[in-house]
DNA sequence: TTGCAAAATTGATTTAGGTCAACTAGCATG
DNA sequence: CATGCTAGTTGACCTAAATCAATTTTGCAA
């Protein structure tokens, strides 16, 4: 039996047979950097390429090492919907596949560079890289902690409560890679920002004016400063309106 | 290393260390009777009873034989929020642990008959119960599409859209048990489904009572039946708004 | 530098759905 | 049988945010 800190291969789609992953997970900079050294399969994407472009999954995992990337899907209705933002020294995968996505794609925001990763390496490259020693299972765990976060945020706040949880996440990933965790660049448009958080593009403009006129935060055109990250969390966790917690019974 | 097909021994928290697991899962009628043989650890639940109530994960997976559960997590801020509806024929863990989670519980939702799983038993049930054979990565894997899905439903769809996908998902989980895929009982409150939907309790009636007036579904209490599954299905998809499906670029 | 297209902002208007409140129907209890 | 009690329904009203529309700003390419 499996000791507990081994890499599994990922495994085929149980409708489909085919291949599938979900990992837009942070394994921090300096693993990024060891991957790089041993894959040695460095790729630089510009602003709007493709870093992969599919029907159905997909032969490799990318770690970023600068720039930022957006994954989204397109339903077979030709809506797109974005499924996340994924920025240096995080892993990035494929999100989960469904019976009503056309093909699910990424790319890059900014220019961007990756250490590309085939499938069949990650195993052998778990014994090297610590973060990787996580198993798959474990990191498909935080995907769905993470997921569920998203689903409470898309169910039950309201703008100013999305868009400062959105902010907030940012600045600790950015945080989590000794980058500036207070001021950062959006790459990201309003537009995207605004259909990842399920709201109108106006909507967010709208209330990042009212952030910066209540001193929460300081933009200059995508670059962003928290001034507050107090009053920011505070908002976040939707503090103001008076929630009742009704307890309900079943 | 492992075949593809074994079960692996849920795996702790990376943040607490404390065991973790999702599977709110369907492994059909027959292989719940299986298992029910086995493992001979049955336990009755009347409505209201608590499966569980923990500020932290736990020791068992359940069956369900019979019946219905629901499963919710609480807020440090004391808000309650709905994460499933579980019926027969599903088997049903935890869903996944956030820092924002003060405690997790699943009380039944009418009499409901379960087989109590100890985790340390899942392995030993894999090599005799066909669909435990997937293993954990393939049941997660398929947790996580169900969630982007439900991601979608928050953040994109509005209150018609909602609760015909919620029906239609039902009537599904219902069929691939051989119970009628069209006549149910909803066994889960108005204000249960509002809060699992992110929607309030009186424009669930509302919908309902829209629905009625169209021809779509047939209701009496908690009894409904769905009358045009393909028009159900079309308000699903969100059909009637002519949606643009602006492509975005990055 | 000019010119153009995409992105961002801001205002006006509309609307879906939340909230509050009244009322009804089932169901359980003494 | 009367008496609540909870869940469900329906109506009136209001608000957050979508939509529509007009500018303004910016980035990029000739």
């Amino acid at each position: 039996m499996n000791g507990p800190d081994q890499i599994h291969a990922p495994i085929p789609c149980s409708d489909c047979g085919i291949y599938q992953l979900c990992l837009p997970t942070s394994i921090g900079q300096a693993d990024v950097d060891l991957l790089d050294k041993i894959v040695k399969n460095r790729r630089i994407f510009k602003r709007g390429d493709y870093l992969y472009r599919l029907n159905h999954p997909f032969q490799s995992v990318y770690a970023i090492r600068s720039g930022s990337v957006k994954t989204y899907v397109l339903m077979d209705d030709g809506r797109l919907q974005i499924t996340g933002f994924h920025i240096a020294g995080e892993l990035l995968g494929l999100s989960a596949v469904n019976t009503r996505v056309y093909s699910c794609e990424a790319r890059a925001l900014e220019t961007t560079s990756v250490c590309e990763i085939p499938f069949d390496r990650l195993e052998e490259l778990g014994q090297q890289v610590p973060s990787l020693q996580y198993q798959m299972l474990r990191i498909m765990s935080r995907e769905i902690a993470h997921n569920q976060e998203l689903m409470l945020l898309l169910g039950r706040k309201n703008a100013e409560e999305r868009l400062a949880t959105y902010l907030i996440s940012l600045s600790s990933r950015f945080a989590k890679r000794s980058y500036s965790a207070t001021e950062f660049n959006l790459s990201m448009s309003r537009g995207d920002i605004g259909n990842y958080l399920g709201m109108a593009e106006e909507t967010v403009c709208r209330v990042l004016a009212r952030f910066e006129q209540e001193g929460l935060i300081a933009m200059q055109r995508r670059l962003v400063r928290l001034k507050d990250v107090d009053r920011l969390s505070a908002v976040a966790r939707g503090n103001g309106k008076s929630e009742s917690p009704a307890e309900l019974v079943g």
